[in-house]
DNA sequence: ATTCAATGCGCAAACGATTGTGCTTGCGTT
DNA sequence: AACGCAAGCACAATCGTTTGCGCATTGAAT
């Protein structure tokens, strides 16, 4: 009657009250009674049985058995950071619709906590990994390289090592952003960098660079500033940067958290976007639209990597011994608001 | 060499290439050495291969064996919603720090999907559940309300069931709100509800009706408009409360998405905040600083509401046959920004 | 009367860890 | 010399499924 008594239904109950061995019922109760050719006769009494005992099976035992869990990991520096939650989001949906489970680990940003959590979840046996990685270096990860575990990284990537992996378009999107702030006759532009040596933040500052060089701009070192994703790093090197004579009249915010802090720091001086400041955030978000003024940003399709990486994560899980596959960049693109200011060349 | 090969390293392995008994080995691996006086010799013999292999436990057998996952369930109308990813992120780090793993399903604010999480993660043998319910009955509830197994409800509650539950103090924080206003000179108070008969509607509902009749203010119920958490309510509900004769002087907003929703709407009204109209918003977020103008919100500790439910889960799980025991209401406190305007008095 | 193929089902060994119980030693006591 | 006792370890059952074989029985075909 209780949960306790129910949950104590097992295949070996069954078995003993009608008769019969525990690898009939078994085979009945997986749905291979025609493949064994057990008769509808048995197969009804104990689907009767089963049913009136309310029997589920136990999948501690299978999985023991089968060696799987339907389990998938998660691994995520933020979950509290939309850009993340996003992904992780359409991840555990997706799992679902494919019968999996997934165990959401949060690495806050640490590689350590990373390591720890990769192993963690390796020994709960999870089938398979998705993880977005914080490190600069990907050398934890070379036990992975070879194919036989299935591991895909979102959102960063190592381009020396040779694993599966989705990410933005992040060369291009940045690319966009400055062309777009050029156009506007921006010819002094700042850009806020986040972690230096990760994929992100490098292909978003090379698309930064190509564009200058494209446009016959020298770049101005100085100009590129910061280390950390973090809004205190947008903060301190906005104050800094508003701090230099020539003051530059736009900046390339490298993710959201750094435009918020750039725009703690520029209201603080005094200064108002877009007048005395043109501002480009990367990552879209819903409150974007709403910030003082309305942010123009480099949108990256977020939910389409938590998704996209999910069915490559399946692929792998499915075909083991396969190469592991590439890496695939999505497209991003600009959302127009109010916060680049046209400006007259000098 | 590989992954496959390392993670074929079992008891067995051990124990037989040092010529001892699976029994020995394990008892060393798991700390039991002192316990059982296994001599320092064999222990080090054993440590010292198990490193050497990689030796990692097999989850899946120990489960079997203990009949226990270490495994926590976590169900999340919307992970992307950062008020929730706010819950998540701090229940994920408080379970590993516990040893615990944490599956994550996403309900999509949708109650078959939330039911049929809850089946999933109890086949999966979740030792305990979290759980944010979006229904506006806790009717598939019942049976976790017999002490036997361990469930806590987050952010909402059922009044009517006895279930452990921890929750902001959503009638206060909105009767703090709600009084800021009217000392503020405002009468004309809207309150733009969410999801009706939910415990954090009707108590947010409750506090604001409680705040008007405390200072005589006649409640008019065609101020008390809208039925969900959502932006698009938010949006739709402040488009008609502004096209109304007398127009409200504030409103009140019972989640963030909602404000969002509200902003969005004023602004296409050609109104300004505050001047034209002032507004309140329950849940503070990062970038409610950072709207135009920043916002005055209603903040909910919503990590401590994390934190606090897995110690009353574990409390549970590890006390299992006691009574449910009751919940707990977090304070509310209100973050005042630019976005409530002193009026003079009629 | 054999032979043969289906039919219907059971045996027993996995999967890898945990654990109550019990078996050897060796040493100190008396 | 006989005994007790502790130290140090091993046996084997157990958790609940799954599954490769194999063994009867039956009816039909030769």
């Amino acid at each position: 009657m209780t949960i306790d008594t129910i949950s104590k239904v097992t295949l070996k109950h069954i078995a003993e009250t009608l008769g019969i061995s525990i690898t009939t019922v078994s085979r009945v109760l997986s749905g291979q009674a025609r493949k064994y050719r057990i008769s509808q006769e048995t197969e009804s009494f104990i689907r009767n049985l089963a049913n009136e005992l309310k029997f589920v099976p136990s999948q501690l035992a299978r999985n023991l058995r089968l060696n799987r869990t339907t389990t998938i990991g998660l691994v995520i520096p933020d979950i509290s950071n939309p850009y993340f939650a996003g992904i992780a989001n359409k991840v555990t949906v997706e799992a679902h619709r494919n019968g999996y489970g997934v165990i959401l680990c949060d690495s806050q940003g640490n590689i350590d906590m990373e390591i720890e959590s990769i192993e963690n979840l390796r020994s709960r046996n999870v089938e398979g990994l998705i993880l977005c990685p914080v490190g600069q270096s990907g050398q934890h990860l070379k036990d992975y390289e070879s194919n036989n575990y299935s591991i895909v990284l979102v959102d960063r990537y190592f381009a020396e090592m040779s694993l599966s992996h989705v990410a933005s378009d992040n060369r291009n999107g940045s690319k966009i952003a400055t062309n777009y702030l050029i156009d506007k006759g921006h010819q002094r532009i700042a850009c806020l960098q986040g972690l230096h040596n990760t994929s992100t933040n490098e292909d978003r500052v090379k698309g930064y660079s190509e564009a200058l060089s494209g446009h016959n701009i020298k770049i101005d070192t100085s100009l590129i500033a910061g280390d950390s994703f973090s809004e205190q790093s947008g903060y301190v090197e906005t104050k800094l940067l508003l701090k230099k004579p020539r003051r530059c009249t736009a900046v390339l915010a490298l993710s959201n958290l750094i435009a918020l802090g750039a725009l703690r720091a520029i209201s603080e001086e005094g200064l108002k976007i877009p007048d005395d400041l043109s501002i480009i955030s990367f990552d879209d978000q819903p409150y974007m639209a709403y910030l003082s003024p309305p942010m123009t940003t480099v949108a990256q399709e977020n939910a389409e990597m938590g998704q996209i990486a999910v069915k490559m994560l399946f692929d792998r899980i499915r075909a083991p011994h396969t190469n592991p596959g590439g890496g695939i960049l999505l497209p991003t693109h600009l959302v127009h608001r109010k916060s680049v200011k046209e400006i007259s060349l000098i």
